[in-house]
DNA sequence: GTAAGGATTGGC
DNA sequence: CCAATCCTTACT
């Protein structure tokens, strides 16, 4: 059970389209002991632009959002509530910020579970996902899965924004 | 410097 | 319902 590494184009891309297209992708972690685990991803949202009042970016360049300006294929984290640590994807061109989190994968329910089980810390941030040795993104080669769209989780805060249906899960 | 609040979870 | 727990951001 293996798969090719995903690639530059795949992340260079809106993350609308990157967030669709991550579902039923494989996130492989290897740990320190040289064990790895995998975790189809199963549920995704897209952050794209400052414009978008729910995406960290839009209060501007800073160096929490800094690595979502980098071009796409990087990993960006970030600790919320003092506890979890939230894996997201970043997407698009150099200067365009954009990022994809994951919520779910595997067998793992919530983004919070998911940053516990993957042992994610903060310096997973700014990791490369074309050559990093702990953490990236294969392509098993299956049909693209059927899945919904629904409003983003947790972002009330943000007016108009929080009625996009920027959210994806297998189904 | 200080204060407010969060892309969540689990326990009461 | 609400506390945990700490980092980031904004600013009386």
């Amino acid at each position: 059970m293996q798969g090719e590494r995903l690639d530059k184009a795949f992340f260079e891309a809106d993350p609308l389209l990157v967030a669709q297209n991550l579902l039923g992708k494989v996130i492989v972690r290897q740990f320190d002991d040289h064990s790895k685990k995998r975790y189809r991803i199963s549920e995704t949202e897209a952050y794209r632009g400052e414009d978008d009042l729910a995406c960290h970016a839009a209060k501007g360049r800073t160096a929490r959002t800094e690595v979502m300006y980098h071009a796409g294929g990087k990993v960006y984290v970030y600790l919320v509530y003092g506890m979890y640590w939230m894996l997201n994807f970043v997407t698009s061109g150099f200067n365009y910020p954009a990022a994809v989190l994951i919520r779910s994968a595997g067998e793992i329910t919530g983004p919070g579970r998911l940053g516990r089980e993957l042992q994610l810390d903060k310096t997973f941030y700014g990791e490369d996902l074309y050559d990093s040795l702990r953490i990236w993104v294969e392509d098993e080669g299956r049909e693209a899965p059927v899945f919904i769209a629904t409003p983003r989780i947790g972002i009330d805060y943000a007016g108009e924004w929080a009625k996009k249906e920027w959210r994806f899960v297998l189904g």
